[in-house]
DNA sequence: CCAGGATCACTACATTTGTAGTTGCCATTT
DNA sequence: AAATGGCAACTACAAATGTAGTGATCCTGG
């Protein structure tokens, strides 16, 4: 059982924003999806459902006694996996590929690449 | 229109296989392909016919009159498309997030962070 | 107490993807 | 000529995705 469950594109919005504030109820969920997404709530319920059937989110209830969701996953182990699985596609699964086609094709601030190469720096010594 | 149509998983080894070495017919490609996935030829036809409707292959004959498929997109262009969606959907569209994902959860050599930070510092000066 | 909004649990339905199978046609091989 | 082997063009079909709609319930304000 791979902790991270694979979260398809739509629903990956939907996990950011219980990533970002949970729990939370369809309803507010949807409200918090909003501006983004323009989507009926019926839409946000289904990956809700769908999220919970994958083993993403659980659920709870509120004072009210109304549903509410909150992640089963930590939002770090799924980028993990996304990154593993996009890593090996794209690039074989070789990271320094990755990183030189993304160093190469980002405008990166002179403190952004600073930052970057302290990183990369530290990676080495542990 | 933009010049990079959607390749899906499958299609991917596909496309890697023709970026490769091309023209190639069908069972040429199958026979490429036969050691990593092993498809059925028809599974491969159907994966070529789809690029091609995609426009992501085109088509010509060899010399016996057989169809022969080739690339009508660069790699290059493909990886950054795909590059550019994978970034948005995790990284909300930001570059530092991502490499600095990618930096920390890899095993990079000396020599490969040496080449990396090299590769920062150039695309600060250019 | 009754209507209306909120919740839920189902159902719907077109696309895309993964993975083939079937049939027809042609050129080559006994 | 009849059978065989490739190749092409369709057809198949289930699971996953995107995007809802419907019907049953329940709680709440008039």
């Amino acid at each position: 059982m791979p902790n991270a469950p694979d979260i398809a594109e739509s629903e990956w919005s939907v996990m950011e924003a219980l990533w970002e504030t949970s729990p939370q109820t369809a309803s507010e969920v949807t409200k918090t999806l909003r501006p983004t997404m323009n989507w009926a709530e019926n839409t946000v319920r289904t990956l809700l459902t769908r999220l919970v059937e994958k083993g993403a989110l659980k659920t709870a209830e509120n004072a009210s006694g109304t549903r509410t969701f909150l992640p089963a996953v930590k939002r770090e182990a799924c980028v993990r996996a996304e990154g593993e699985s996009f890593m090996q596609r794209i690039f074989g699964g070789a990271a320094k590929p990755l990183l030189v086609h993304f160093a190469q094709n980002s405008n990166l601030t002179a403190e952004e690449v600073k930052e970057l190469k302290k990183l990369l720096d530290q990676n080495l010594n542990s």
